[in-house]
DNA sequence: CTCAGCTGAGACATCCGTGTCTCAGCTGAG
DNA sequence: CTCAGCTGAGACACGGATGTCTCAGCTGAG
């Protein structure tokens, strides 16, 4: 009967990302817990805000971590870094929605590294030939974050299969991130 | 020195589509008028919002029309209608982060509405061959509505030139959704 | 000039979300 | 059984954003 640490974070992930703005109470009604529990576990709306951010950049360090972005094909790295991905897409839509977020300078550091390894993974992509290079490489990183916290919303909300969620995301970007062959 | 109604309107959207949950100071400040002249305008917070939701789902509802969905070459029409949208980019950057919007039955029966016209759309560019029939049509007008806002947040944050943007929409999207021709 | 009308600055009341505390009830270990 | 510890429900205080009002200053029409 403990309360479990992170069973309050799975939940406030779940209500945060689809309502930045939701109440305490809600998050904790969704954890199973009282408001007086949710307090003693995280001392404030802010610390559990935070608390989950750095969940959900350190999920996407590990991603990309995972992901050996610099080894193989870029077409691979991505389809790779996708599976990875998915999974946690409803914390990249928290991310995308949670706007002062980043006024936590730890969490803008973290945010400003992961985002510069994605826009050099997409350079080095477009260095070798894979990716088109019309395009710049800042702006497939951000289209690249957006279409995956896009799929964390539909996904959450029940418009997108989970399984079809992979496919989904991975064929229409890397239809577009792609060099034509001919 | 009469207040323009439509100044604050811009410059409500300016601000919110940035921050959904800034104060009323601030969108006052933007608009450069006195909290109080604000109040004088828009009896309230709710009423500002729901009059730039009202705005931001004409003016979709507008160039949905202006694009003329179903005239031409599925290709082409929505070449058309990128041009159209991405003017307005930041309105649909606010309807994407305003999150409680949609409580208001009139808003939600506007976006519903407009989101039923742009799946048609794909729906029958997918039955004409010209879009991927692998991904869900409701995923294509999604996705579309995703890319669109994250060009009005990149746009706005001075991360993608606002000359550069419809080609950047057009050109990662398109890519994703048309068929091979081979 | 004169005055009506509008605006901004500020003060004040109100509401809502949050932080804090208390206490009764439950549970599990001993 | 007994008790320590944890939890939930509720009450209460606090702070911040908002709604409301007043009043002085400015502006422009006549």
């Amino acid at each position: 009967m403990a309360i479990d640490r992170d069973t309050v974070l799975t939940a406030a992930v779940e209500v945060l990302s689809r309502n930045p703005t939701a109440h305490l109470d809600e998050i904790a009604r969704a954890a199973g817990i009282s408001r007086a529990s949710l307090h003693r576990v995280f001392p404030g709306r802010e610390a559990l805000v935070r608390e989950v951010g750095l969940l959900a950049l350190r999920r996407y360090h590990d991603a990309l971590d995972a992901a050996d972005l610099e080894r193989g094909e870029a077409d691979a790295v991505l389809r790779r870094l996708v599976e990875l991905l998915v999974p946690d897409a409803a914390l990249c839509a928290f991310l995308a929605g949670e706007n002062h977020l980043f006024d936590d300078p730890e969490l803008l550091l973290l945010w400003e590294e992961q985002g510069a390894r994605v826009r050099a993974f997409f350079l080095r992509g477009q260095q070798q030939g894979a990716f088109r290079i019309e395009l710049p490489a800042g702006w497939l990183a951000e289209a690249f974050f957006d279409l995956l916290a896009g799929v964390g919303w539909a996904v959450q909300d029940g418009r997108l299969a989970p399984r079809d969620s992979a496919f989904a995301l991975i064929e229409l970007f890397l239809g577009g991130a792609l060099r034509r062959p001919s």
